[in-house]
DNA sequence: ATTTGTTCTTGTCGG
DNA sequence: AAGAACAAAT
C-alpha cells in the first residue's frame, strides 16, 4: 500500500520526515489526523518499526482509540502493542509499574476533583486558616500550578516566609501534599509529576522506557504544560525522534497551565527540528475560513498563517440576534428542523456555547420541539452522588489507607456511625500516625469510642473485610455486584420508595453495566485498572456517540472535533469573550482563539446566534453582541431587525426574568413555533394513561402540587420513571 | 443521629 | 439560581 496516496505535498513531507524532531504547524481542518495515522503506519510497513516501539500522546481517549483504529484498517493488522493514549493514562501505565520504586504502593488511588476539594477542605480546618481567605478552588489552583512547574512546598514556604497568606498556602501545599502520601493517592497533577519524578531518579527505568519509545508524537501540542514537556524531553532524549503536533492559534488552555511557549520554542529546545505548516483545510468552506481568519487576525501573539481550501465559496454564515436565552434556544431548534428536514442528519449538526449552564434552554427546547440531542460535560454520570459512593466502595477496596474514601462510605448508607465518631476515630489514628482503617481493625482499643459506637464500627469494619477477601476470588462485575450487595446501598434505596431513590437505582445498575463493559473489553484486568480508566475518561470520552443525535457541549469540548453544522451560540459580551477576560489582554486573546476554534469546527453552515436579555448568575440582564461580532466585520449577514408588535414590547425595558419563561409569548420574528397552553386544566390523576411526545406511552404514579404548577411523576413503559412538571411537559391522556 | 429548614456564598473552561 | 454550610427540631 501507498502511504502517500492522497496526500497534498506538505503532508507527504511530514509523512516521510521520519528521523529527528519535528514540529507540524497544523491549522484547523488541516488533516493532521491523516497525517499522523499514515506517519505510524509508513513507520511500521516501509521501515520495519515495531508497534511497540511507538508512543502517541492525544488529547482524549477517544482520540487515541479512533487514531489506533485508523492506523489499524491502514495496516490491516493489530497494533496493540502501540502505545497511544492521554498523558494522564501513559503515566498511570507507567507508574502502576513502577511507582514503588518512590515510596508509594502500586494500587494507589487517584483522586478526581471532588477528592481533592475534600481533601483540601480537610487541610484548611487542620492548619485552622481562615477558610474565606483561603478558598478551596483557588488553592486548589496554586497547588496545580507549584506541581506544574515543580516547586516543592519546602521551597516554597522558605522563600515566602516574610508573606503570611504565601506562607500559609506553602503549608496548606506541604500538609495536602502529606496527606496525598499518607492514603497512597495521586491526584491529577501528580500522575505527571510522579511519573517525571520516578523517571529522573531512576535512570536505568529512564533508559529503559528512551530506548522503548523509538518514535514520540504528541497531538495537541499547544495545550502542553511545563510537566509535560519535561516528560517526553526526557521520554525522547535517546532516539530524538519526536513528532509533535498543533496550533498556536488553538491554545485554549493556559488557564490550567498550557504553556503556548512550548510550541512557539519548539525549534530552540529540539535543536535541529523541522517545521511544516500545513495551511490548506479540508474541512470548511472558504467563507467559514475566511470568517476565523478574520477573527484571529486580531490576536498580536501569534505565527502568521492562512488557512485556505479550494472548495467552493459556498454557503453562509448567519447571524441572528434574539431577545432572550429562549427564542435563541427556538431559532436554533427551528433551524435544526429546517435541516432536518432538507436531510441534513442530527448527528451532524452541534450546538456550541461558552459555558455549560447555556445548555438549558436548549434542553428545553428541544424537549418541546422534540428534536434528539446529548450532552457533553455538564450532569456527568460519574459526578453522581451514588455513583461517587460506589466507586469509593471500591477505592477503599482497593486500598483501605484511603482515608478520604473511607470516610466517604463509612455512614453511607446510614449506619449510625455518626461525625463524632468519626471525628475521633480521626483522632485517634492521627495520633498513632496510622490510617483510620488501621485503627478501626481494633476498634476495641479506641477508648473514646462507647460500646455502641464500637459495635457499629465493627460491624462496618467486617463488612469491608468479607468484601476484601473476595476482591481476588470474584471477576470483576460479580464482585461489585456484591459489594452494592453487602453495603446495603441499594437496599437501603429501596426502602425510600421515592422517584429519586428509583433513579438512583438506575444509576447504579447503568454503573453495573459499565463494569460489564469493561471486563468485556479488557479481559484479566482488575479493580485497579477500572478505577483508573474511569477517573482519566474525559467528558468527549464519557458521551455515547452511536446514536444519531445533536451534539451540545462548550467549545472547550470541541477541540479537535467538526461538524457539517455548527451553531455557535451566546456570543455576547460578559459571556464570550467571558467578562473575567476584559482587563487581561492575555485572557482575551485566548477567548479570541477559544473562538477560532469554534468557527473552525464547522464544515458549511456556520450559524451564530446572541440574545439581548439573558438570566446570568440569577440576574436578568441586558448584554450586548459579543465584540468578536463587531470583529467579523461584512463576513457576516446582518438582517435589519425586523419587530413584531410584541417583540417591541418585550425589549422596550420590561424587567424580563425566569418566571415569563412558562408564559404564553409571542412567536418571534423568526418564526419560532409559540410555546405551548399550559395544561394546568388537563385532567390528570393517578393511574392516568398518558403520551409523551418523546418517551411514548406511560402511567401516572404520583402527583404532587407546586405553585402554579403540579408536578408529576410518570412510569414509561419503555423509558422507566421521569418527573415532569405538568405545565409543560408535552404530554397527552390517551 | 438524622432530618428539615434557613441563611450564605458563589459564579469559566477540564484531565 | 443553586448548592453548601449551619442551626434547629425531631
Amino acid at each position: 500500500m501507498n502511504y502517500l496516496e492522497g496526500l497534498n505535498d506538505r503532508q507527504k513531507e511530514a509523512v516521510l520526515h521520519t528521523d529527528g524532531p519535528l514540529l507540524i504547524m497544523a491549522g484547523a481542518g488541516s488533516g493532521k489526523t491523516r497525517v499522523v495515522t499514515h506517519k505510524i503506519a509508513y513507520l511500521i510497513e516501509e521501515k520495519n518499526i515495531y508497534p511497540g516501539n511507538i508512543l502517541a500522546i492525544t488529547f482524549t481517549n477517544k482520540a487515541a482509540d479512533e487514531m489506533k483504529e485508523r492506523v489499524a484498517e491502514l495496516l490491516d493488522r493489530d497494533v496493540d502493542h502501540m502505545w497511544m493514549g492521554t498523558f494522564h493514562s501513559i503515566c498511570v501505565r507507567i507508574l502502576r509499574m513502577n511507582i514503588d520504586k518512590i515510596g508509594y504502593d502500586r494500587s494507589f488511588t487517584i483522586y478526581d476533583r471532588a477528592d481533592q476539594i475534600t481533601l483540601i477542605r480537610e487541610c484548611i480546618q487542620e492548619l485552622n486558616v481562615d477558610k474565606s481567605m483561603y478558598k478551596e478552588a483557588s488553592v486548589l489552583s496554586r497547588i496545580s500550578s507549584f506541581k506544574d512547574e515543580q516547586i516543592d512546598p519546602e521551597e516554597y514556604i522558605k522563600v515566602n516566609y516574610s508573606d503570611y497568606r504565601e506562607r500559609k498556602i506553602g503549608e496548606l501545599y506541604q500538609l495536602y501534599t502529606k496527606k496525598l502520601k499518607q492514603y497512597n493517592a495521586l491526584d491529577f497533577d501528580d500522575l505527571l509529576l510522579k511519573a517525571v519524578e520516578l523517571l529522573r531518579e531512576n535512570k536505568d527505568l529512564l533508559e529503559f522506557y528512551q530506548r522503548r519509545f523509538q518514535y514520540i508524537f504528541v497531538d495537541e501540542y499547544q495545550d502542553t504544560n511545563k510537566i509535560q514537556y519535561e516528560l517526553i524531553k526526557m521520554l525522547s532524549g535517546k532516539h530524538g525522534n519526536i513528532c509533535v503536533v498543533g496550533d498556536s492559534d488553538q491554545s485554549i488552555y493556559a488557564w490550567r497551565g498550557a504553556d503556548i511557549g512550548n510550541i512557539l520554542n519548539f525549534e530552540k529546545d529540539f535543536p535541529g527540528a523541522r517545521v511544516i505548516l500545513l495551511e490548506q483545510n479540508y474541512r470548511s468552506t472558504q467563507k467559514i475560513l475566511d470568517l476565523a481568519n478574520e477573527v484571529i487576525k486580531n490576536n498580536s501573539e501569534r505565527k502568521k498563517k492562512r488557512l485556505w481550501t479550494d472548495k467552493a465559496d459556498e454557503g453562509k454564515i448567519h447571524y441572528e440576534q434574539l431577545s432572550d436565552s429562549d427564542r435563541e434556544a427556538h431559532f436554533v431548534a427551528n433551524k435544526i428542523h429546517q435541516l432536518i428536514y432538507k436531510g441534513y442528519k442530527p448527528k451532524d449538526i452541534a450546538i456550541l456555547y461558552r459555558t455549560n449552564a447555556q445548555s438549558r434552554s436548549f434542553e428545553d427546547a428541544f424537549m418541546k420541539e422534540d428534536i434528539p440531542y446529548k450532552i457533553v460535560g455538564g450532569l456527568r454520570f460519574y459526578d453522581r452522588k451514588e455513583v461517587k459512593d460506589i466507586v469509593a466502595y471500591l477505592k477503599v477496596l482497593q486500598n483501605p489507607i484511603d482515608n478520604i474514601s473511607l470516610k466517604r462510605i463509612i455512614n453511607t448508607p446510614k449506619r449510625g456511625i455518626g461525625n463524632v465518631t468519626i471525628e475521633r476515630i480521626e483522632d485517634y489514628a492521627n495520633e498513632r500516625g496510622q490510617s483510620m482503617y488501621e485503627s478501626i481493625l481494633s476498634v476495641d482499643n479506641i477508648d473514646s469510642l462507647g460500646a455502641g459506637a464500637k459495635s457499629k464500627v465493627r460491624s462496618f469494619l467486617e463488612m469491608i473485610n468479607g468484601l476484601m477477601d473476595k476482591k481476588d476470588r470474584l471477576g470483576l462485575k460479580d464482585f461489585v455486584e456484591e459489594v452494592i450487595e453487602s453495603s446495603g446501598y441499594v437496599k437501603d434505596l429501596e426502602k425510600e420508595d421515592t422517584v429519586e431513590a428509583r433513579t438512583r437505582i438506575d444509576n447504579i445498575m447503568e454503573f453495573l453495566s459499565v463494569t460489564i463493559n469493561f471486563q468485556e473489553k479488557n479481559e484479566g484486568e482488575d479493580l485497579e485498572e477500572f478505577l483508573a480508566s474511569i477517573s482519566l475518561l474525559s467528558d468527549v470520552d464519557k458521551t455515547i456517540d452511536k446514536d444519531n443525535l445533536i451534539t451540545m457541549m462548550t467549545v472547550h469540548s470541541a477541540k479537535g472535533l467538526e461538524f457539517n453544522t455548527v451553531f455557535l451560540v451566546g456570543m455576547e459580551e460578559g459571556l464570550f469573550p467571558i467578562s473575567r477576560s476584559f482587563d487581561n489582554e492575555e485572557d482575551l486573546e485566548e477567548e479570541r482563539r477559544l473562538c477560532y476554534v469554534a468557527i473552525t469546527r464547522a464544515e458549511e453552515h456556520l450559524y451564530i446566534t446572541n440574545a439581548k436579555t439573558r438570566i446570568l448568575y440569577g440576574r436578568a440582564g441586558y448584554s450586548l453582541p459579543s465584540r468578536f461580532i463587531d470583529e467579523m466585520g461584512d463576513f457576516i449577514e446582518r438582517k435589519p431587525l425586523i419587530k413584531s408588535g410584541r417583540e417591541k414590547t418585550m425589549s422596550s425595558g420590561r424587567q424580563y426574568t425566569g418566571t415569563s419563561r412558562f408564559g404564553n409569548t409571542a412567536s418571534n420574528i423568526l418564526g419560532a413555533k409559540p410555546r405551548e397552553e399550559s395544561k394546568k386544566d388537563l385532567d390528570i390523576q393517578l393511574g392516568s394513561k398518558v403520551k409523551h411526545r418523546k418517551w411514548g406511552i406511560g402511567t401516572v404514579v404520583q402527583i404532587e402540587d407546586k405553585e402554579n404548577d403540579k408536578e408529576i411523576v410518570i412510569a414509561f413503559d419503555k423509558e422507566g420513571l421521569k418527573k415532569l412538571s405538568l405545565a409543560v411537559a408535552p404530554i397527552e391522556i390517551v
